[in-house]
DNA sequence: TGTACATCAGTGAACGCGCGTTCACTGATGTAC
DNA sequence: TGTACATCAGTGAACGCGCGTTCACTGATGTAC
């Protein structure tokens, strides 16, 4: 076997200078999984949850492609990683959104604005919401996160008086699936697609 | 090389008696296509049109790996005919349905439903609308197909004088799609979502 | 303060696999004579 | 009616490629003495 010792010196790695600032507060392999986790998100923004590969995420994150294995069993876990944390994110905006609203059109318009200008602002997410819909890409896991979080969306349509509160709720969410991919198309606020989802609600 | 002629015998084949019957009323190669893009949507159904592979759509026909190739350029047109293929059976339905009906919500609800009755009798349909819409998997011959289809629910909007038509046509789409999809796991109709659709409508 | 050792995130060559695509070839069919 | 030939859908071995995954190894860090 030749001197290996040249392959891992040609890399600066994250140890050095560049990452000294946060070390003190983030452990080393948190960040290392973070970073993969970006790219991830990165890659799915891309080419879609279906077309992220391994190896376009440890490209992307700047590791080499055993380090993903450190961090993450194997894809399945790293996509249901990726789409535990873009729902997290979803349900902490939402939620602080809708706090103080009673069940109603307008918690469901808030609700609705709330996650629409959180997909803008990060980007990248737009396969997380559309394409798990879709696919048998979809894990039981995922599948149960989007339907728990569609499900919060009942109580209002219950206000309003609807009979089939779940069946609305699962229709209001496949229309701000809708906008949401729009606008990510476009780059910006729909505001015509706003405003007939209101117009939907009766509202 | 050796005596290849034996390749050649193991299989029946198309000619034989099975393919007889409609020999007269169908050229051959039409035959072998349309058993190709039939076990397309198979596999669509199974996979999405992302894990759709010519493996196995050519296992799934029954036909070698080099037919596909005389039938399709590469796996792209394989899939824009496919999903060309749907589109047009969807406007057929749809079309015949709403023939009679002025621009309103009836017409919309009625096209929904026929829309929804053909994805629910032809199964392994489901992928071809809603992924369509999800990742870059989409090309551009196919998202101007799905376009153009929403496009025509716009006049029916602007009937009802809602303002932002084209905005609410693309929205309703969505819901049909994804009642579509729910009906297709559900194997069946789910009327609560259909009656959830009409209410949305304020009809 | 200096030395030996354990820990563990990170590394990248190597693997087997299924993919999309190519191409020289086969043999059934229809046509010309 | 029989024979030679052109056409063309169908065939499957072979290709190069990117994929997900493994694993023996590295070297920075913290700890014990």
């Amino acid at each position: 076997m030749t001197d290996r010792s040249v392959m891992f010196c040609d890399r600066p790695v994250m140890y050095a200078a560049g990452m000294a600032a946060s070390v003190a507060t983030t452990p080393a392999g948190q960040r290392t999984r973070d970073a993969l986790l970006d790219a991830g998100t990165v890659i799915a923004e891309r080419h879609g949850l279906g077309g992220l590969s391994v190896n376009q995420v440890v490209a992307e994150a700047g590791v080499a492609k055993g380090t993903f294995y450190v961090h993450f069993e194997d894809r399945d876990a790293f996509v249901d990683a990726l789409h535990a944390r873009f729902h997290a994110r979803v349900q902490d905006a939402v939620g602080e959104a809708i706090a103080d609203l009673p069940p109603g059109p307008e918690r469901l318009l808030r609700g609705a604005d709330a996650y629409l200008d959180l997909c803008l602002a990060d980007r990248g997410v737009k396969a997380l919401t559309l394409e798990a819909r879709a696919g048998g890409t979809l894990s039981t896991a995922m599948s149960e996160r989007v339907d728990r979080f569609t499900r919060t969306a009942a109580p209002s349509f219950k206000a309003m008086g609807w009979p089939d509160a779940a069946a609305s709720a699962q229709l209001f969410t496949a229309m701000t699936a809708e906008i949401s991919g729009r606008e990510f198309d476009a780059g910006r606020r729909l505001p015509a697609s706003r405003r007939a989802l209101r117009r939907f609600l009766g509202a």
